[in-house]
DNA sequence: AATCTATTGCAAACGATTTGCATTTAAAAA
DNA sequence: TTTTTAAATGCAAATCGTTTGCAATAGATT
């Protein structure tokens, strides 16, 4: 019953335990909105903003500046991954212990609906780029647009 | 001498006439801070900023505020190409007549030096997932990030 | 030259995110 | 368990990029 590294998109739950124990191992402290906020994201498979969290919570939960103090914290310690899906807006996807979260999404234009993207950018032309410019530790932010079956006229 | 079409990313020079009947076309007004921007914009390769474009301005040229509304307008006429580096702050970059601008770029995250890019991400994959999920007008922002020769330790 | 309307400058508004600071509180120590 | 201590929180205010309202200005057209 072992899911580690396998498939990365199949968002299994992580358990609320788990999280606290990674939060813990990295020497922080495990709040009330923490858990709150982990409880939330452990039950989305796509981004959230930080507003989206914050609607979320039980109302007084906790302060929507904290939800930005919160992800900035679980993303520096590699929890959650942030996405720009070019609005100006940060969101935010929780990743599996050990991975780094690089993936894609393809959003619709019109009614925001999100997929999940397995497909990654070629690494041979990847490395081929960073070799043609000298550049190393290369990597790269791709996401797809498009008008999903519901919105297509 | 006809570049039409040939090479997107020669940088090949559009004259300042060219850029301004191409506005007139539209039925927009040529003014002083117009011409002085699409100026600078036609010696600049890389994406600039808003705040960029006015620091090259000549001191009292034009008002920052009319530098977004001339880019946005730009934009919109197509004649300049939004893009998303991640860091929050929009940038521009002229691109040819009946060119729609596609492009993408490898960014120093040390020094934020600049690479114009050609290849793009694989059409066929493309397609795929278009057709996997349904949607249709697919299209992507894709951008590199990396450690430029001279920010290498 | 007179007219018409787009464009501009300046101030103010905005939305997302960050920061300062006094207060609370989880976790370590006693 | 109580005490201690540093981290985390709430609230207000600040910041930053970008947009908007409005009166004044100036291209383009006649
Ligand atoms: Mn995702
Ligand atoms: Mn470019
Ligand atoms: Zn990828
Ligand atoms: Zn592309």
């Amino acid at each position: 019953m072992n899911s580690s590294g396998r498939n990365p998109h199949a968002h299994q739950r992580q358990e609320l335990g788990a999280l606290t124990s990674r939060l813990r191992r990295e020497a922080r402290k495990i709040t009330g909105p923490r858990a709150a906020i982990l409880e939330i994201l452990r039950h989305h498979p796509h981004p959230l903003t930080n507003k989206e969290i914050f609607a979320q919570l039980p109302a007084g939960e906790c302060d929507l500046v904290t939800i930005y103090r919160a992800m900035r914290m679980l993303e520096q310690v590699g929890m959650v991954k942030r996405f720009d899906f070019g609005d100006g807006v940060a969101r935010f996807e929780l990743i599996e212990e050990g991975d780094d979260g690089h993936h894609h999404h393809l959003i619709c234009t019109h009614c925001a609906e999100v997929v999940e993207i397995r497909e990654c950018f070629p690494v041979e032309i990847e490395a081929r780029i960073a070799q043609a410019y000298g550049f190393s530790a290369v990597t790269h932010r791709l996401e797809f647009f498009g008008l999903c079956p519901g919105c297509q006229k």
